[in-house]
RNA sequence: GCGCCUAUAGCUCAAUGGAUAGAGUAAUAGUCUUCGGAACUAUUGAUGAGGGUUCGAUUCCCCCUGGGCGCACCA
């Protein structure tokens, strides 16, 4: 790795600037912000030439040495030096995690998507990986629902569909608004199935099953495969040992009925209610605990929504209690809300993906209506997961139907179809690509050329900042750089068809990973 | 009331304390007898207000204003 090698080389030389890239690609490929000028860089052979300016020695890559590093990038010595980054490491994902008397919005999208990008990115650095959807499957909402179904609901359970739960969910929380009484009922259902009542458990079961058999359809058209799935009610008969785990440590006490841990800077987080029954912040403890003995992780990640940030918190803090101190980390992603106001999951404001999905297919349609059914669906969902993951995880989404279907300037489509017009050039040539550090360039070429060798550092940051945007931004970067040069010359047939093929392979290869590691879909044409 | 997050172009987003604050979109004008126009080129356009630290602040600190989220029996 280039930067590593400089790195190195100051580091011999004592001097402990940051390398950077400058602002401007004028300013060269690297800068250090020095006061004066750095000597004998240009000894060092990755460097071609170094100019001093306004504080910065800019320093341009020697033309060869970023052919060979352009040319390692996939190929089996460039992995396992990627891997070697997070070689003997674990993390331990917690990601999508929907829940089942809940729907399925957009929010729970964008933890998927977020979710599966850093694992995948994680894993392509050599860390071990273990993702686990951490589903709501256990809770007070039962209780809730069981109320609504026997109250309201107009057929027998195992005819009902995910919308009918969620319409009685919603049905639920209108008519508790005017009748408290009703959150009692619920309370009261849920410490039955914690009790282990067969009428409450047999109505679980079964919206379990209704719930499941739905994501699945979801995860499948996403592409999305999660290692484990042990939601809440996995944790039932882990829970007893955290508590008991509390009192030894002399950290948990009784307050109103109900069991508390206290903090010093946060609002105490609840046990155990003063029905007796559990709470889901018990659970994660007991999650807490099984991941520590199951994996040993050096890190966990919590990709769920800035909402149960103080949860997450809380969690972190209690696990430090208890003596687990992997690093922790919530990526605490912003809420998805409209331009003009937010939506309320319990009023039934939700969107629901196959809409999402539907409408942007149509949308695909419009711009090439002779691909198959498999290509446009492909694009759609490209255009829906990158819209999610091309910006800063931590802020707000305004949800935007336009933006969410756009398949131009900086979306998903764009990254497909700069791919897509790659391999219709290679598959169109007779000549094999070739390159050498005497080759002489374009202005084009040359800018798409320093492009390659970044793509290392960025997988690098993107995994240090939880931010897959990190690498979405870079696709397009590249892609753009791609266009530009291609708008401008043409490959087959010129007498530098060679090296133009090498920067288009190179081009289609990188956006093939990149993407891949986005989890989204590259095609041949389409 | 307290805590966390946030404010950049008409709109949606970038910018590890540094050089001329970048993209997309919208608008306007072009490229096009097309190796794939889902593209490319050009023009217009921005750091919420006020202090402070610094040689240098979109970035760090303080304060004000606006927005989002949370603060014990939902998860």
């Amino acid at each position: 790795m280039i930067k590593k090698d400089l790195e190195k080389w100051l580091n011999e030389n004592k001097i402990e600037e940051k390398v950077e890239h400058p602002s401007i690609t004028k300013f060269g490929d690297y800068a250090i912000r020095t006061g004066k000028a750095v000597e004998n860089l240009t000894k060092n052979d990755i460097v071609e030439k170094t100019e001093f300016m306004a504080g910065f020695t800019n320093i341009w890559l020697n033309k060869s040495i970023l052919i060979e590093e352009t040319e390692k990038i996939g190929t089996e010595e460039w992995s396992k030096n990627l891997k070697e980054n997070g070689i003997g490491k674990t993390m331990v994902i917690d990601y999508s995690a929907p829940n089942i008397a809940k729907p399925f919005g957009i929010g729970h999208l964008r933890s998927t998507n977020i979710g599966q990008a850093i694992y995948n990115i994680y894993q392509i650095l050599g860390w071990k990986c273990i993702g686990d959807n951490h589903l709501g499957d256990w809770g007070t909402q039962f209780g809730k629902l069981i109320v609504a179904i026997k109250k309201w609901g107009e057929k027998a359970v195992e005819e009902m569909t995910i919308e009918d739960l969620e319409n009685l969910y919603v049905k639920f929380h209108s008519e508790a608004e005017k009748d408290e009484k009703l959150d009692d009922e619920a309370r009261e259902w849920f410490s039955k199935l914690e009790n282990k009542d067969l009428e409450a458990t047999e109505m679980w079961q079964k919206c379990i099953d209704i719930s499941i058999k739905e994501f699945d359809k979801i995860y499948g058209l996403l592409g999305v495969r999660i290692d484990y799935a042990l939601g809440e009610s996995f944790y039932l008969d882990k829970m007893d040992a955290v508590v008991k785990l509390m009192e030894d440590k002399n950290i948990i006490r009784e307050s109103e009925g109900a069991k508390i841990i206290e903090f010093k800077t946060m609002p105490p987080a609840m046990a155990i209610k003063s029905n007796g029954t559990t709470t889901y912040f018990l659970r994660d403890m007991a999650t807490v605990k099984y991941r520590m003995e199951t994996w040993n992780p050096d890190l966990i990640i919590y990709e769920i929504g800035a909402d149960q940030e103080l949860h997450c918190r809380q969690v972190f803090e209690t696990s430090k209690m208890l003596g687990w101190t992997p690093q922790f980390y919530n990526v605490a992603h912003g809420m998805i809300r409209w331009k003009d106001g937010k939506f309320s999951t319990r009023k039934g404001q939700t969107i629901h993906l196959s809409e999402v999905i539907d409408k942007a297919m149509e949308e695909a349609k419009k711009i090439a209506p002779d691909n198959d059914e498999k290509k446009i669906k492909a694009v759609a969902i490209g255009a829906i997961k990158f819209n999610d993951l091309n910006q800063d995880p931590k802020k707000d989404i305004i949800f935007d139907w336009e933006k969410v279907m756009s398949m131009e300037g900086n979306s998903g489509p764009y990254l497909q179809y700069t791919y897509a017009r790659c391999q219709s050039v290679l598959s169109k040539s007779q000549k094999n690509a070739g390159i050498s550090g005497e080759t002489k360039l374009e202005l084009e070429e040359e800018n798409l050329l320093r492009e390659f060798y970044k793509f290392e550092e960025k997988i690098i940051e993107a995994a240090e900042r939880f931010s897959p945007a990190v690498v979405a931004e870079y696709l397009i970067n590249l892609a753009r750089k791609y266009n530009e040069f291609y708008a401008k010359f043409r490959v087959i047939g010129e007498e530098a068809e060679e090296q133009r093929l090498f920067l288009t392979e190179r081009t289609a290869s990188i956006l093939k990973l990149g993407l891949t590691l986005l989890g989204i879909e590259t095609m041949e044409k389409m």
